[in-house]
DNA sequence: CGCCATGATGAAAACGTTTACATCCACTTG
DNA sequence: CAAGTGGATGTAAACGTTTTCATCATGGCG
């Protein structure tokens, strides 16, 4: 009895309202050559019948879609609610879906993705560890705008968006240093990952200009508090070689700290720590951290304001890649180093 | 120069292989009925021009869209991210699309935000604290598919799925009552969460099943942080009436946990302290939370199973309300209660 | 040799919109 | 009063696919 679930279609509407098709279309889209009266017939119609324009059919003649995609690496941790949370709210601003995507373990299944997408967003937010220009190009028209974040693209024609994890990095070493910290150990992120070349790419930096003589130490990680726990207990194992370590993430930070606590080593008494990224656990850890501040909401959203300004204004493409600035949060877990 | 960007379609790749548009849909989607001699030419010339499949087009005449929609309420903190995060393996695994859509601040834009999804999705993941009956039968055509997440629907006729909240609830308080404390005072979620009704029912159930005599205390929060820590002040201010804080999820039992530390307030010594949820974060604080887990990866993926489910069977739908239990993880922040 | 079955291919309709263009009508205006 | 003007409405094409149906060639078989 409820439903007569068969769809109602703007011919429905027409009919029932004794107009043709067109004039419903005018009077739900709101132009004005339609008289009131016409128009209040024809949205009532609409209404009672539960009319709902049918997403496809008018994506198809407009082309808009009015939804944007994003292509995102595994959706891991608070990094990624922040930066969907983000994109979302830039969408949301210009009325725009956001059709997320996720979890591409090669370039062969990103490539995929890429094109499912196709006729069904108006542009594309992508962070891929596979995402390069060839793979970029082959597989996504070159009609669909697209943002780049966290992704290496040398001066290629798109637009792109970075975390300025060199500086912070370097920054961040340069904070041990003035501390006292000499012996610096890095805990390294995965090596396809972008950000975690840049990172380590900082500290050696900063290493060869503020500490001429020492020698980089760097340890394998995944980003993952397992990764961090089997540092920790590498850096250990070696002999105390080090006196700060700096975990290219949080998550591995939180875990070296979980590894140095069961080993009884204290920080930051024994062993300076510190992280990157500052999630919100940071602030809650024993000690609590000292990391750099990644704005990923501000990411997430600067990316998608960016894509937008691409679709509103197809002329005023700049390709410039954009950074975005961190910034080093100072809590108790790297005391100054006590001689002896 | 570079491109010739005006999109190909389906037309020019037949054109080129000199075959109807037909032939090259059937060699495209693999039907049998056509020479794998023309099946490869036309493979290769599709590749060759970079045509790809324009899927609003697809999805008008196959009535899929391959896609089904998540509509959410704010996207904060790790809850969401796993919540998607266990939605979008499902959804993989059947070679769907996720379209997220969220932060729907009231009833009017939860409906706008359905009504914006019709003939976009083949069926909808719903959780919104404003999505009742009535306003889902009146902005969802009957025939997308949905299913309902920690929502309250008395045997209607949607599918839902619902975390067990109740029964953590009252397997917390029982928790602590066996571990003596007498004195259990709750801090609540925003009212017109549906969790938090259930943790709260489960709170007050339990109390007048295992401790006849005693008043619940309830203290109003919001599941935010900030609310946690002014909750714990005002439970100080009330006078010593209180040992043990049941906080309604994780990231207000750290607000507590903050505020107690600046109050001079020793957990557990002084005062037990428990959450809901057990975010990742809940293993690191000092002490470690006591709290209940919600596997929310799993809900996602299983509600998303669930759609999957009436999407394919269309015949087998069952609106059956299907419960997903959670369970009591004991760390150090309520150790018994000592006398005195 | 002629008929039919079979398998490959093409023509065209259909999906539900939007919109350019045509039509019609009621005015205004000379 | 005729002609023009302009606003409301309708007609039909277009968007890019899939799929039904028809067509056509081929080869087997009586």
């Amino acid at each position: 009895m409820s439903a007569r679930s068969a769809t109602v279609t703007i011919k429905d509407v027409a009919r029932h309202a004794g107009v043709s098709v067109a004039s419903v279309s005018r009077a739900l889209n709101g132009h004005e050559s339609v008289t009131p009266e016409t128009r209040a017939r024809i949205l009532d119609i609409a209404r009672e019948l539960r009319y709902m324009p049918h997403g496809a059919a008018r994506s198809l003649i407009t082309r808009r879609t009015q939804t944007v995609g994003a292509v995102l690496p595994d959706l891991y941790g608070e990094f990624f609610s922040e930066l969907i949370r983000g994109m979302d709210v830039a969408a949301r601003r210009s009325g725009l879906h956001l059709l997320v995507s996720s979890s591409h373990g090669s370039a062969d299944e990103t490539a995929l993705a890429l094109r499912a997408l196709q006729g069904r967003v108006d542009g594309l937010l992508v962070m891929s560890p596979h995402a390069d220009v060839p793979l970029l190009s082959d597989n996504l028209p070159s009609a669909v705008p697209t943002v780049l974040m966290n992704t290496q693209v040398a001066g290629s024609d798109y637009a792109s968006l970075n975390v300025d994890n060199f500086a912070g990095a370097y920054a961040m070493v340069q904070h041990l240093v003035a501390r006292g910290f000499r012996r610096i150990a890095l805990v390294a992120g995965p090596a396809d990952n972008f950000d975690a070349r840049e990172r380590r790419r900082g500290y050696e930096q900063a290493l060869a200009d503020l500490l001429p003589g020492a020698a980089p130490q760097v340890f394998d990680g995944d980003f993952t508090e397992a990764g961090g726990d089997r540092a920790a207990r590498a850096i250990e194992a070696a002999g105390r070689q080090t006196d700060a370590i700096f975990a290219a993430n949080d998550a591995m930070a939180v875990g070296c700290l979980f590894a140095l606590n069961e080993l009884g080593v204290r920080v930051p008494q024994d062993l300076a720590l510190v992280g990157f990224d500052d999630i919100p656990m940071a602030r809650y850890t024993t000690p609590p951290l000292t990391t750099v501040r990644v704005r990923i909401a501000e990411l997430g959203e600067r990316a998608m304001a960016r894509l937008i300004t691409c679709l509103e204004q197809p002329e005023h493409v700049d390709t410039q890649a954009e950074v975005l600035a961190c910034e080093l949060v100072v809590r108790q877990s790297c005391a100054p180093a006590e001689p002896g």
